[in-house]
DNA sequence: GAGCACTGC
């Protein structure tokens, strides 16, 4: 076993967000005008240090778009809203908006400054996420809510004209919404320059904003604010070698921090269950070898899949005596905070969801952290206390790090977005303002499939269906299903599968022998047509046994996400009853069922093979049956299957299928046939 | 015959 001597010391770059934390207190603020000032070090060098809120105030109300550089804790998503509320940006009926990338952070923050402000949540502080609307209409002065809920609300009012001043946090994060709604946040400031945006961020690409926000607009100043939080400072240690195992470096660095280390909590960055389940195997067998009088360990694995009393139990304090190793997803990165850390074990790695318009095949990849990343990991060290952060790379490779993450919208699918944008007016993609412009293959594919889902005409324009299916929060293809539902007569069943497909670990699968037996629960749901009628045999069973918590658990179903798409089906039904569809119910009719899935799903056809594979419809592509699936071990009597999705993997992989008789596929085909190359959808 | 990073409407 080796010891943690050979660990270079070093420090994060001048500039980096860590290396300003070890600064004290208090707010820096600089005005300078757009285009003289893009490098915000350089503004700061310039500035004078102000510790009064006013000054703060003053800069907003001057100048039309505000760039914000703060880290996580200087209390930018609190404090600034109130200064704007307090000077006044809230009169007349006037809203002040601060976005979140994340369900939890808008409601948790908007319950702080409610506290704060002295009022009821929902009062004059409220929140607004999906399924849940703790404001009112008259009274909230400051509203918190998710970017893609304000996206939604520009369907509706496409000048934002209730609010006053839109802030939009942890910009840097860069999520679809963020970018779309910045794209449309520019085009609104032209006809509509009244309006104040706030982009707030924590590292310092946030100069980029300011680029993007003066450029094409005429001579205008922007103001650069910044503030510094309250951090303690870490220091990093890389390797001097490059590792070949980092799972096995992260067990050898957690043991040796527990043997040479003071105390405090161990938090690892890992990049899946299966590398996190490895390290922690590794460490449990290590324990028995633990010397006398040596702290104990009290070992916990932290990722989305795990159910939420395990996840719980990560954020719970370790017992006297014991020291607490969390090994964990990206997840701890922003999206949980867990007290106590003293310690990050950065692996570099990550795993990445990217899309490839080409083959329309989303895949799932382990690749390098960003430098920002990085940073970000190693300030988890440092929130109660001064601490420590090893990462499992040499200095060398930090430096060659991409400074951030490339933005998710230029790797996702855009046929969603685009179906917006364009039911905001926004028809000629071309000229759209991306903050960060996504490939002209994605962008081209996405218009080619709304085009031929009878979304987008000839001319492209929304289609009327496009108009109706723009508004429903749910991708096309479900869309597509739930209009189609007319004319099957299922609406009920219908709308049941469309919220079941959209959660996801629906089967909770726990490890070893349990797993078994998780699989036994399974198939008493199990239909003989395939997984959506299996999703819908569940949920029926759920709201028959009362959408009970401990039943969920005996049948090895995820009380989550069933609670989750009792929700969304709620919500849906909403829609479906404002366009005028029926709710029907089919009468046991299960091959109406699939012809109504079909309708939404058509290319996604595939044929069994003799070797137990598939072959996709469009393509030809060599597809594996996910474990999942209730087909996984069956051969489906038709020979013909259609699925939800389709992921690469080590393999491509499709989820969620349902057995169907091919010439159904046939009948869409050749209504909907591929306009580009004018091939319909072959079935031999 | 075997597996899924994380969000959001």
């Amino acid at each position: 076993m080796s010891s943690l001597q050979f660990w270079k010391p070093g420090t994060v770059g001048p500039g980096s967000t860590l290396d300003r934390a070890t600064e004290a207190e208090g707010s820096v603020i600089s005005s300078a005008p757009i285009g003289a000032a893009v490098s915000i070090q350089a503004a700061r060098e310039r500035l004078p240090i102000f510790k009064h809120k006013e000054k703060l105030l003053y800069c907003v109300e001057n100048y039309g778009v505000t760039i914000l550089v703060g880290q996580t804790g200087c209390g930018k998503t609190t404090q600034l809203p109130q200064y704007l509320h307090e000077a006044g940006w809230a009169a007349d009926g006037n809203v002040i908006a601060c976005t979140q990338p994340r369900r939890v952070a808008a409601t948790s923050v908007a319950a702080r400054v409610a506290t704060e402000v002295g009022s009821i949540l929902g009062d004059e502080v409220g929140y607004t996420i999906r399924f849940e609307d703790v404001s009112d209409k008259k009274r909230t002065r400051i509203l918190y809510l998710t970017d893609g809920i304000l996206f939604r609300e520009t369907l509706l009012d496409p000048l934002l004209s209730r609010y006053s001043v839109v802030m939009i946090d942890e910009a840097h994060e860069r999520s679809v919404y963020t970018d779309l709604m910045l794209g449309v946040l520019k085009k609104i400031r032209r006809k509509r320059p009244s309006l104040r945006v706030i982009v707030s961020s924590a590292t310092l690409d946030a100069a980029g904003f300011l680029d993007y926000f003066s450029s094409g607009n005429p001579p205008g100043e922007a103001t650069i604010v910044s503030l510094e939080g309250r951090m303690y400072p870490v220091h990093i240690a890389h390797l001097e070698q490059p590792t070949p195992d980092y799972v096995a470096k992260a067990i050898d660095v957690v043991w040796n921090i527990n043997l040479q280390r003071s105390s405090g909590d161990v938090l690892v960055f890992l990049t899946g269950r299966e590398e996190i389940d490895r390290c922690l195997e590794g460490l449990a067998e290590l324990l028995p070898t633990l010397p006398r009088g040596a702290t104990r360990l009290k070992l916990h694995a932290l990722h989305s899949g795990l159910p939420m009393d395990e996840q719980l139990a990560a954020f719970e304090p370790a017992e006297r005596g014991f020291r607490k190793v969390i090994v964990s997803t990206n997840i701890a990165e922003a999206s949980v905070t867990i007290e106590g850390i003293k310690y990050v074990v950065d692996s570099g790695f990550v795993k990445i969801r990217t899309y490839n318009p080409t083959t329309s095949l989303s895949s799932l990849s382990t690749i390098p952290v960003s430098r920002a990343s990085a940073i970000q990991r190693a300030g988890r060290a440092g929130r109660t206390s001064y601490g420590a952060c090893y990462r499992l790379y040499p200095a060398s490779t930090f430096e060659s790090l991409p400074p951030t993450t490339q933005p998710e919208i230029t790797r996702t699918d855009l046929t969603t977005p685009i179906l917006q944008l364009k039911s905001l007016g926004i028809d000629d993609l071309m000229k759209f303002e991306w903050v960060s412009s996504p490939p002209a293959e994605a962008v081209l594919r996405a218009l080619e499939s709304l085009v031929a889902s009878g979304m987008v005409g000839e001319d492209g324009r929304l289609t009327v269906i496009g108009e109706k299916v723009a508004e429903c929060p749910v991708e096309v293809n479900i869309a597509r299903m739930l209009f189609a539902s007319k004319d099957y007569q299922c609406g009920e069943e219908i709308l049941t599968i469309a919220a079941m497909t959209t959660v996801q670990d629906v089967f909770v699968i726990p490890d070893g022998a349990a797993g078994a037996l998780a699989e036994l629960e399974r198939r008493k749901f199990t239909a003989e047509e395939g997984d959506h009628l299996t999703l819908l045999n569940a949920y029926n069973a759920f709201t028959r046994y009362g959408r009970s918590s401990s039943w969920c658990k005996a049948h090895a179903l995820s009380f989550r996400a069933l609670s989750r798409a009792v929700s969304i089906r709620a919500q849906l039904k909403k829609y479906m009853q404002r366009f005028g569809l029926p709710i029907e119910n089919c009468q046991g009719d299960a091959k109406r069922l699939r012809q109504c899935i079909v309708s939404g799903y058509w290319r996604n056809g595939a044929k069994w093979m003799a070797d137990g594979t598939y072959r996709s419809v469009r393509g030809n592509v060599v597809l594996h049956v996910h474990p999942n699936s209730v087909l996984f071990t069956r051969k489906p009597r038709s020979g013909w299957v259609i699925f939800h999705e389709m992921e690469e993997t080590k393999k491509t992989q499709i989820r969620i299928l349902t057995e169907i008789e091919p010439d159904w596929l046939l009948e869409y085909g050749h209504k909907f046939h591929d306009k580009r190359t004018g091939v319909g959808v072959s079935v031999r």
